[in-house]
DNA sequence: CATGAATGAGAATTCATTCAT
DNA sequence: CATGAATGAATTCTCATTCAT
């Protein structure tokens, strides 16, 4: 079972991130043991520790991973030639499809990071607020060309915007909203009906 | 210092529960100690459990007092004829100054309560889900008067309108948004701008 | 089995205190539990750190009240009208029957800590230093006043007399050399004879 | 990197030795991980187990490498043609020359086996025991001859000799006596002077 | 020979909860 | 009512040792 394989090494480090991404989707960071994200992993104890040094390093591992994926791609949906709609919608898009993929992992980092203002949240704060700061970026910049209205600050649509979306996203979490497939892309739609367009009829002529 | 006086034992359950609502607002509820309570509260320990069945219980009890409190205001503002744009904006002033008087206060309930997926926001889902229906229910007569289109469904509506709040408040809360008087204020008027208005410069003519 | 009164808070601690003295006596510092002290004590575990913040500080404890003990004796002595000669030999007369009338502990102190150069020994280092000092200052007296003769410093002296000292209770611990009761007696002469007399006969006349 | 010269498997066993010095000198036996010899041998940690059965073997072959080397040394002069002052001031030499040249080795040896009363020390008690009684000898054997006085007992008298050679060892390891080069040879004549002679001035005429 | 991944038995420490006073 | 000593289950993290490659 041992290797040599530096690529099996890095496979058994991405088992143990897995299923640590299902226990702690399951039952939360605080509430689960080390050892069930071993048993989980189909590992031995130990090992946990042979590859992280401690269980909020699984954690911060599995954050900044995916947040690391989240803000190229929000870089880049900013880097094309698109309509400000058009961009908070593929970003609206890929936070949901990354939900839709991989709802624990997507949880997980809501939950236990975005939203835990003492713990993980605090220390991953410029992290997170590099979003906020690149929705604001957009925001900002379509104000300037007359696509949105200056009715409120960047950094206050981005936060209604991101909010709008995580809300959603809790929403599939709790069973609250409905979750089928057609729920997802019809949620991006919304999203950007709402945020863009507003909830109230348009005056008409 | 003992007492018969029920006044009293009123109060000591009081200064308590103030009490718990800095510790866990500080801490997070996971991380403190029961015995931090009593001393923030100025108590012994023991006591905390001559009020609460335990640690938990306290967070119950803040909680549903002050959800209980939210969902009277909501429900309050739904009985008056007012058309639906004031109505969210009453419900998002009550949050925001429920969050300028008590921060402490509504940090804990939104971090520990309502994001809390695996435990107490699970415990409190109905009351929770309560506040959503409320705020579609006013969504979907706003719909049937033609207020508001029919572009996205009264449930999502509520998550949207709802997560922007609460994310606002997270701003403040991880000092990402400004937190100075006047903007509490503009943040009401923010919120209903976007959500209602739309961040889109509206067709002329 | 609870109590208030302050003064049977105190006799458990020294109730923790002696428990320790015997356990880290017989299995070491190192290899013994928390709990096999809690087990001697024969109270439970969580206890021992309701009086200590951790394994170390019983041991600090430990320590340092007895050594303090030990300072005070030697600047008494050392406060009195005697030739050098006596003062070495009450101060040599007071650490065998330390070793007589508390023999683990004393083991203790130097298995565990005047001897252990990389723990408890560099913790306590001032203190130990503060026992060699005092000495120290003896032999410089009786130097300047003509009792002892210049052949070796007053540091050294010190510790020539200190480690004869310790190694004859090693030599009891290790039980090589004989502990009977008239034996601790004897050894106090034989320290004396030793260190101030010499081994060498002198010349006659 | 792999041979199967018999000569270079020598070599690296030595190379984990002369690690496991330094790094039991620095750290302490119970504190240091198998993996801090290998790393500071710069070999992979289970080699450490090719070569020896534990790690409690490591010590025990350094300890007894070194002590064969002294009771070697000790019954060399022991041998020859000596006033007992000259044989006690050539083991004093010895060792202290060995401290000089290997100051680690020496501080492991003392700090971790022969004051470690309950586990090592008590493994090795025979050899430390011969050392103890060949010193003894000598003190016995000038006593015969009329060189030493009988005031003390041989067992004692060597304990006496050791324990303050090893309390100036130690003395050197807290940097509590100076340790230049000067002071190594100045130690030597202070211990002899000190046991042999005596501190006290001898009566003239 | 050499490597370092894998194992799992410990051990220290924490802290919610109980309860005698 | 109020106190805080007492309990002990639970959990993280360590590290000696094994062993497949």
């Amino acid at each position: 079972m041992a290797t040599r394989n530096p690529q099996q090494a890095v496979e058994r480090r991405r088992q143990i991130l897995d299923a640590a991404v299902h226990v702690f989707a399951r039952q939360g960071f605080h509430t689960c043991r080390v050892s069930d994200i071993a048993d989980e992993a189909g590992v031995a104890y130990g090992l946990v520790y042979h590859y992280f040094r401690s269980k909020d390093e699984v954690l911060d591992t599995l954050f900044l991973e995916r947040w690391g994926v989240l803000l190229d791609a929000i870089r880049e949906t900013d880097r094309e030639q698109l309509p400000a709609r058009e961009k908070l919608r593929a970003i609206a898009s890929f936070i949901v499809d990354s939900y839709r993929h991989e709802p624990d992992l997507m949880k997980v980092i809501i939950v236990e990071v975005t939203r835990a203002a003492n713990s993980f949240g605090r220390a991953h704060l410029a992290e997170i607020r590099e979003a906020y700061d690149l929705i604001g970026g957009i925001v900002a910049a379509a104000q300037r060309s007359g696509e949105f209205r200056d009715a409120v600050t960047p950094a206050f649509a981005a936060m209604a915007f991101y909010g709008a979306i995580e809300q959603v996203l809790t929403g599939w979490i709790f069973d609250v909203l409905p979750g089928a497939p057609e729920d997802f892309d019809q949620a991006k739609t919304f999203i950007v009906e709402t945020i863009c367009g507003g909830l109230e009829r348009r005056a008409v002529r």
